[in-house]
DNA sequence: TAACTGTACTAACACGCATAGTACAGTTGT
DNA sequence: ACAACTGTACTATGCGTGTTAGTACAGTTA
């Protein structure tokens, strides 16, 4: 269910945030869904369970999940909801790159190609 | 010229980098000009000679800037050239933000307008 | 010659990520 | 009640990287 890239500059425990915030946002994983426990999946992917405790605190501290001692932790029914207002914001982001690709020299046309392909492209990973 | 920003978790020499590039790309700097040395630039922004010759050397391999013992360091005529390769190669990370956009819930007329935003302010900083 | 330039090198420190190990408390099923 | 699971807390350690500090050397220029 997660994938760690042990080459990536990312930390372990934001890689396993992002990808729970991923399966929310597709739609495989919504409010209730219980993740793995903290011990399960610190060997399934080889690492520290201290390093997937931080992520799901995290996650909790953000209000995408919602840890119960003794039961488990579990997707949090704001979920939905926090990631689509974090979506927005990064809609700053997106203006920015926008702005630094036009400004070294990338075409206009380039750029609405790619947002397309983005856009039009369903889903993959 | 420059300006560090502590509280950022990108390393101060990357942000000399990002900074030296964009004033190319802006057309602020172009080939020959000169950029500061390192020890002025060091006491300016207050970090370490160090720094500013990582940050220089690594513009240097990237055919960004030319280093030269006893003168000083210059933007290279290979730059603009570079930069413009550079940025299309983020082309495919505009792709992969915009279809992670669509993936938390933004609609796609909330994400072509933040392009055209982009794409239409002229400049600022 | 003096004052500037880039370059090279070692040592040390700080911080964050990750590991290791132990312990405690709540929940669940038998 | 017991065993087996859950999350949580805490300390100690190692490691990589960014940064600082200090020194030194070589090329350029006035």
């Amino acid at each position: 269910m997660f994938r760690i890239d042990g080459m990536s500059r990312t930390p372990v425990y934001e890689q396993i945030i992002e990808q729970v915030e991923k399966l929310v946002s597709l739609g495989i994983m919504k409010a209730g869904d219980q993740l793995p426990s903290v011990r399960s999946l610190s060997i399934e992917l080889s690492v520290n369970p201290n390093t997937i405790q931080k992520a799901y605190s995290e996650l909790d501290s953000k209000g995408i999940a919602k840890s119960v001692p003794g039961k488990g932790c579990f997707i949090a029914e704001s979920a939905e909801d926090v990631l689509k207002n974090a979506g927005r914001k990064k809609l700053t982001t997106l203006r920015e790159l926008v702005k630094e690709l036009a400004l070294s020299g990338v075409t206009k046309e380039e750029i609405e190609k790619a947002v397309e392909d983005g856009l039009s492209i369903p889903v993959e990973n």
